[in-house]
DNA sequence: GTCTATAGCCTGATAGAC
DNA sequence: GTCTATCAGGCTATAGAC
């Protein structure tokens, strides 16, 4: 009663919001853990009980926040897509647009992916059969699509690219470049950070060929 | 008694081989039944119960053929990567040495993972932590490379491509090459064979891209 | 939102009879 | 080489008290 002089007849408005928050909270720490047990026990071998066991709660209370282990799956999928999708959108905007822009973008994703092997396991390979991304997180995807091509579109329309770079080819082959770079670096040199290692400084000396496949007129 | 006419008082010099060669077809059916495990599970998600109920038996008894869960997964490591070399040396040496044979060493490969998605995934990906190839199986892998790395020099010398192909750096470019498309094909389009769908028809254009990085003189 | 308790499964692996 | 029986655990998910 006395706590609340300015609404004392009022559920308090800030209440409602503590709480979220620290729920909110709460399934980020869940989701860090999630992906602390992928690290050890693969991608497919993530186990709600061992999550519950190191968060410090008994199993039944994560159902709380999560109705089942695939939803699980679904929020960190989700999340990391929206992980990635800022980094490289920060990166891009960082740089004049086209070639330059794409290449900063890409990067920014192998790095990113280098530091979440995991979560990038997830996203791009389909180690779980049974998991399915829902609409909305596999929505993040075709936004990334969509960033590509317009770079490749400004890199068409500045003269460094002809113009058969700007279409669903170009993309394709970019998207190559920048999967066999990461995949190789991941699957062999797990401990190497991006930029370092046998595969990925390869990564740059990939796109310097791309006016060699797309030659401006 | 009167069925062994010829060599009454001896062990039947043909008994061991028929036993063994029986032996050696069921290990075969538990690998493939693995494998179809696998392919509905995941990677990760193999389970000797599960074999041992396709195969018809009870779970113990496959004991009598693997040691352990981690013994099934080598032998389908060891089995795939034979398997790969095989054909990829047979398409290489029905072409001429150089960027021919490479080229269509690297293709017979493409289309073996392609036929073989999670044998691939186990052989390129390391989606079980726990498994570690045992260090025969694992030889393999450098023959691989090695195969890979003569056709460059056979390149080079035949002034297809210029001496800077024949090192480490220009067996990574072309493993990030097949790499790429390979994983961008399985992860995207499981059902495409190779050679059909949006990425793997790429790859001879990006192989066709090393003679850009690697001018002739 | 946390807990206990539990249902109803699954697993890898071993012992020992036949 | 096959089986039964079993150990010793694991898991997801639910019910219901507090």
């Amino acid at each position: 009663m006395a706590s609340s002089p300015a609404a004392p007849d009022a559920t308090p408005p800030d209440r409602p919001d503590r709480r979220s928050r620290r729920r909110q909270e709460t399934i980020e720490e869940i989701l860090d853990l999630a992906v602390e047990v992928m690290t050890e026990a693969g991608v497919n071998g993530l186990s709600l009980s061992e999550v519950a066991r190191r968060l410090g709660v008994q199993p039944p209370s994560l159902y709380k926040y999560f109705p089942s282990l695939m939803a699980v799956y679904d929020a960190i999928f989700e999340r990391g897509m929206a992980e990635m999708l800022a980094v490289m959108h920060e990166a891009m905007d960082a740089q004049p647009p086209g070639l330059q822009s794409l290449v900063a973008g890409l990067d920014a994703n192998g790095r990113w992916c280098l530091e979440h092997p995991v979560v990038a396991q997830l996203l791009f390979w389909r180690p779980v059969p049974s998991f399915e991304p829902s609409p909305q997180a596999f929505a993040f995807s075709g936004e990334m699509v969509d960033v590509q091509r317009a770079a490749l579109a400004d890199a068409v329309a500045a003269g460094e690219l002809g113009p058969g770079a700007a279409t669903e080819e170009g993309v394709c082959l970019v998207s190559i470049m920048i999967a066999g770079s990461l995949s190789q670096a991941m699957a062999n040199e797990p401990g190497n950070t991006w930029g370092t290692g046998r595969f990925s400084p390869l990564f740059p000396k990939l796109v310097a060929l791309l006016p060699a496949a797309y030659p401006p007129d």
